[in-house]
DNA sequence: TTGGTAATTTTTGCATACAAAAATTGAATG
DNA sequence: CATTCAATTTTTGTATGCAAAAATTACCAA
């Protein structure tokens, strides 16, 4: 993606702008369905409309809002359907990383995933979850990087930020969570071998059961939701 | 994709600027690398540069446009490296595509993408290009739609949009013309059966063919400019 | 010529202004 | 009390205006 803006830094507002948003559409600080209200965020950004209006058509074309006609835009809001049919293309995406990665990824590569490996057991064990989460992301993007595609990352990207909103992350159940990090383990040895077709099978099964893991969540929280209905409705918020 | 305005036909303008800007974009009607002068184009379409920018802002996040700060909007120009990793994505998409469409499709479908085949068959045999291409795109859709998952048909097609404009399309030579469709062939063969992996293997095949020889035609014609480089500029043409 | 630089023009980026559509409010009526 | 409908307010969508940056032109000197 676009992340050397270091030799000139001179971003322009709609970019800027286009990147807070799309910062707190991932991490949720805009919930899913809640409208953008273009003359309060113009406030809080600090921006005038066109800036702000030019920075919500970009995020619509990446899908992370949507767009309606005399209505402005509102958050993605998943449904269970298209968070599965979300994971599946994921799935897709990162066997395909993976199968590229195992043929083409560098020693000096392979030797930092197994690093940040490591330092993810230790999060593990620690029993620290955001490090455990973000090392593990990391490690995900740092395959993808190994396929050398940059058409194949931006991809990847830009499918994945419609999944980040659903941090609430998965596998809470140890069970699962020990499964996972084996699968990291598969990974590894798989990159390590140069197994292509493995590695690609391993990281298709590990997302399959990622997506399992999360419709499996989110029918808790849609089944809690019923016995509370309508709560938190997220308006305008902090 | 958002082809279902017909229920309420009120299309706001950026985004009907937007489709055309597109459209002119994937038919070379916007030439590579020609800058898009946002006076020149609101004159043009008779729109404002308001909504303009906007659908500019849109068709970059969708990788069609490339934005220089301070300096406008170019129209997407691919390198052969370029070219070739998108082509690998596509051939990802166009794999799993098929996977999933050889596990799902419904007779109605496929009896629908054989009628296509035949058409496409008979466009062939007469040597209608035109015809040929078109129903050749309209099976791999149709492919893609079958596989029902309406996140990898909107993936598909924003990463397909990029290839459009070298329509200038491959393969003249008779021999791999001929391969293509037998590989068509057997794509039918695979999801009469319903053979996923073998589906997938052909589709992927299919395209690293399809990308080799788009390869060859670009370096044929780079070699040609190399001759008498620099002549169509593409200014403000039409 | 050629090269460099200052003045001019053009173009982009952003803010504001205005019109149209939607949402909200508030009666009035059943 | 609910409902409908008109008046008001809010919000979106588009056009215009203005400032800053870039590109172009004009000019001068070597």
């Amino acid at each position: 993606m676009g992340a050397e803006i270091l030799t000139i830094p001179a971003a322009t507002l709609h970019l800027q702008v286009a990147n807070r948003l799309r910062q707190m559409l991932v991490e949720g600080r805009i919930a899913p369905a809640a409208k953008l209200n273009e003359r309060e965020l113009s406030e809080v950004l600090k921006v005038s409309r066109t800036p702000l209006r030019e920075a919500i058509k970009m995020l619509a074309a990446e899908g992370l809002v949507e767009l309606l006609p005399n209505r402005g835009a509102i958050a993605l809001s998943l449904s269970a359907q298209d968070v599965s049919d979300t994971f599946e293309v994921m799935a897709g995406l990162e066997g395909q990383s993976g199968e590229l990665a195992a043929q083409r990824i560098t020693p000096a590569e392979l030797r930092e995933i197994k690093a940040q490996h490591f330092e993810m057991l230790a999060a593990f064990t620690r029993g620290d979850l955001p490090s455990y989460y973000r090392l593990n992301a990391a490690i995900h993007v740092a395959i993808n990087l190994a396929a050398r595609n940059p058409v194949l990352t931006q991809t990847y990207s830009l499918v994945n930020a419609r999944l980040q909103a659903l941090r609430f992350r998965s596998n809470h159940d140890a069970d699962k969570w020990k499964a996972a990090v084996q699968e990291h383990e598969q990974m590894i040895a798989a990159l390590e071998a140069g197994n292509a077709a493995l590695l690609r099978q391993i990281l298709v099964q590990h997302l399959n059961n990622k997506r399992e893991a999360i419709l499996a969540q989110l029918e808790l929280l849609a089944s809690q939701a019923q016995v509370a209905p309508k709560h938190m409705q997220t308006k305008k918020g902090n």
